[in-house]
DNA sequence: ACTTATCGTTATGCCCCATAACAAACGGGA
DNA sequence: TCCCGTTTGTTATGGGGCATAACGATAAGT
């Protein structure tokens, strides 16, 4: 394709309106910033309550999954086991769950969310709909659907 | 006392197969999971180049913006201006860009590929299109062009 | 009993993002 | 001219998320 040279056609001094179009048409480019706005608009809500998007993952997840290994719950969050140990050792740190020895293996530890984590999980709850909403705001049921499906695909491929 | 005994009906020893549903219908994880799909298929292509997704959207904007200052490269590149700064030192330390002063105004600079960055950037472009095949390759034309205007609007909003 | 595999932890480093504090240079007004 | 506010860029620091390697402890297979 031949590519428009500009030898010496600096005319304008300093170009106030940037070409942005090798950016434009790029899915790496936007989902950046989609999932940037994503992670804005729940850390707005999440912070308050001291909890970020991981956090929250973890609380969603052992309130449907009482005892879940860590192993398994890392797989299911999509994230490593040594940085979900990080993760959990800060919550039980905060009295948000506890880890208890699983029994007949004493290796494996049982996750458990406390009153005080479901509590918190409500609120936050609370705020990731909040932030979701914001998020679709601009799209229609059928959009927001035919994204998550193109996401999906995306994300297992 | 003697025995924490399992209250409730957990008859099930551990779930091998945990609920997913608590973030299976959630825009932020999805995002997070396309998003972290999309960069680990350009790492995989620009690594081998030195090269990271920040470097090259750089390299791109600096190919079709020569002369551009930095307060507005960041702009356009949706980064902050200290975080470019340290990105375009270590890219002028790799001699892939220059940096000079702007004529009649010493305080701004003025951004430039050298021989050696345009060189880069060719080979980076190619590792990108095939990233971006990669992701899109589950997607029609039309479910691509969905995607990134949904994208779009979101990031936007 | 010895070896191998599982489960979790620790340590380290990278990328991206954000804020605050700062120096240098410009520009306008008293 | 001098002062002051603004623009431009830099430095330093911290946080979130991701990945790898090395390790101790336990369990399971042979």
């Amino acid at each position: 394709m031949a590519q428009p040279r500009r030898l010496s056609a600096d005319a304008r001094p300093v170009p106030e309106q940037p070409d942005l179009s090798p950016l434009d048409d790029k899915l790496g480019f936007w989902l950046r910033l989609a999932q940037q706005a994503s992670f804005d608009a729940l850390h707005r809500g999440l912070g308050p309550l001291g909890l970020t998007p991981g956090r929250l993952g973890v609380l969603l997840m052992l309130e449907a999954n009482p005892d879940i290994r860590q192993a398994l719950l890392a797989e299911a969050l999509h994230i490593k086991p040594s940085n979900l140990t990080v993760l959990l050792a800060a919550l039980e740190q905060d009295g948000l769950i506890r880890r208890t020895e699983e029994e007949g293996n004493r290796r494996a530890n049982c996750l458990r969310l406390t009153a005080a984590g479901r509590a918190l999980l409500r609120q936050g709850e609370a705020a990731e709909a909040e932030a979701e909403r914001q998020l679709a705001q601009g799209l229609s049921p059928a959009e927001r659907a035919a994204l998550l499906a193109a996401l999906r695909r995306i994300a297992e491929a």
